[in-house]
DNA sequence: CATAAATTTGCATAGCTATGCAAGCAATCT
DNA sequence: AGATTGCTTGCATAGCTATGCAAATTTATG
């Protein structure tokens, strides 16, 4: 009712063509019961018009808004959410979903932006990075629609997530690590409430442990100058590491860069490193960063896959997958014996191969 | 009409609340005449029953979708866009409007991209990091959507657009180069079709020219990789540049990195490079990158303002801004005398400041 | 050709909210 | 008290498409 120019609609399409308004409909509905020759009429009287159809219109009718909202967090800090974001965007784009999206930061509560996605009845979420209080989990169950995280494991079940194996990506650094004949180690945290550092920490932790090894334990803010500083903080400690885990590549070289240029220290000679994600900065030749790698694409379309079936059938429960990832050897570790730069090892089928990285 | 659990819609409320539907659709509309009681029993009753006001009807009815379509590139390729996307999100977030994303590749067409958009009565449009064919202007224009474009110049006057001065930037740059000394210079473009590295080009090159020097010119693809491969190709002529100027910042950063590890030369002794943007990484000291710095907040602030401005008035005209940007030098770039590492300047205001970057 | 079957069409309505308008009501003024 | 003014409220309808159903048309079958 507004003030906006007024945009041909189905019925005016349907006047000139000489037909009904459902026609027209039809016409534009792919699968619907109507004679070839008729659509034709249809889609010319459309295109004489402009008329496209009106899918806030057709969101009303349906039920389906053919929209996905997506949350996500650390877009600036960390490269690999950008590279999250445009797989997702990607992904939904191609199986015929928008994406509504939101921008967080850490200081923003979930609790006032999901009820704005839900306000335009989107089919389905997806959060990265990102989590969901236990009233906001029920508030979407009510309304059935189902939510997806990624890179989040879940408190309560009312939603599927799609992770990396941390747990399992700890343990591998670690193992590594101690192959190689470190004996001080320290992890540097992205935060204390967030799963995918907690659980790095943990494998990583329980490894050692098992080796009767303890690690230091340092804060890095998921940041490169959180980790920067975070380096700086062991390097100072009576017995520095010689070893060095971080819940994240942007972390690990904001440690790399903080050893050798503001503590003179020789990578991997005098400290390895080792980082998690396999950003495509992890492979230039400046840093050529040791780390594990998390198979984002595979990822996704799980993701992705398992949000869509949910929207299309009521009945599925959501599902709680680990994706294991690959350590990537590169070289801001020390290699072990019998292991040389370039190799990518995946747990999964426990099988290794050199793919030059 | 499809299979979707109902939701309690205006009426429900209205009848628990012993009001009309229309009282409750006040209730929910600031401004709107109502009692300060009558409200309340509608918020109560609306609480009670779970009640969100559906946007999507709300949408058809005022024929305002409160959505903004944001379309960019290159998200994954540089940081630079990230950042842009970051601040586009919050400012419109905050400005009550919703945001419906595309990420697009190089190669798709935005002539796909736009009526999806298009479809969804979004209130208003923002590219960027992409172009407009004239022909989706005018589709833009007579559906009397609006279109603002941020970081790419306009071909016709139907959109607004909001660019650093790129051709200013392209001369700071080139009068750096120049007053410490150097001599040989070259170029890495970004692609030959995109506004940005033309006039970066064209500034830098007529600025040299002035002083009686052309500088080699070499394709980068806008990508680390690109640039890097850019780099050895130039070191192989037979009078290899001593300064680099580069459409962007994570073109910069190949160039060094090729530089220093695949070339033996030393930044800036024996050559140095100037980048575009002033991206985060820009600063880390394993780059230290003197750069053209684009003020991104402000750029945003301008943009999102116009198209605000541009959706609520019709009878604005759009507009097309140049913000200057500033020259950061670092250390990436041989200094002349008088110039020391920390410095900003900018010539909009024609001031310098030492703001320790 | 008559009849059955399959396809196509239009009618009428649902989906949900916003809003112009007139009616109802209370407060204010003379 | 009576008239005027200013809020509130509900009614009715617009905004646009999709779809169940019955009617109409076409095609296939015997």
């Amino acid at each position: 009712m507004a003030g906006r120019k007024a945009n041909a609609n189905s019925t005016q399409v349907a006047k000139l063509a000489g037909v009904s308004q459902s026609a027209v409909s039809r016409a534009f509905t792919p699968g619907a019961s109507i004679a070839e020759s008729t659509r034709r009429k249809v889609l010319q009287a459309a295109r004489k018009l402009g008329y496209q159809p009106n899918a806030i219109a057709r969101s009303l009718s349906t039920k389906r808004s053919k929209m996905i909202g997506i949350v996500i967090a650390n877009v600036t800090t960390n490269p690999f959410y950008p590279e999250v974001l445009d797989a997702l965007s990607r992904q939904f784009q191609q199986r015929g979903q928008r994406v509504m999206l939101f921008v967080v930061t850490r200081d923003q509560n979930l609790d006032d932006i999901l009820p704005q996605l839900l306000e335009y009845r989107v089919d389905g979420i997806l959060l990265t990075a990102a989590t969901l209080s236990s009233a906001m989990a029920h508030e979407c169950a009510r309304l059935d629609v189902p939510v997806t995280l990624f890179n989040r494991s879940v408190p309560d079940a009312h939603a599927s997530s799609f992770c990396c194996d941390n747990i399992e990506g700890g343990r591998m650094a670690a193992r590594l690590f101690m192959k190689s004949g470190h004996h001080q180690f320290a992890f540097v945290a992205g935060s204390h409430d967030t799963s995918t550092s907690l659980e790095r920490e943990r494998g990583f932790r329980e490894e050692l442990n098992q080796h009767g090894f303890e690690p230091f334990i340092e804060m890095g803010k998921f940041s490169y100058q959180g980790a920067f500083e975070a380096a700086r903080r062991l390097m100072k400690l009576p017995k520095s590491p010689d070893a060095v885990f971080c819940a994240n590549d942007i972390m690990a070289i904001g440690v790399l860069d903080a050893l050798r240029h503001a503590e003179q220290k020789k990578v991997p000679e005098d400290v390895s490193v080792i980082g998690f994600d396999d950003i495509p900065m992890a492979a230039w030749p400046s840093y050529n960063l040791t780390t594990i790698r998390q198979p984002i694409e595979r990822m996704i379309d799980s993701a992705v896959n398992d949000l869509l079936d949910r929207i299309n059938q009521d009945t599925m429960y959501p599902k709680q997958e680990l994706v294991p990832g690959d350590l990537v050897v590169r070289s801001s570790a020390k290699l072990p014996s019998g292991l040389s730069s370039g190799w990518v090892i995946s747990t999964s089928e426990n099988r290794s191969e050199n793919r030059n990285v």
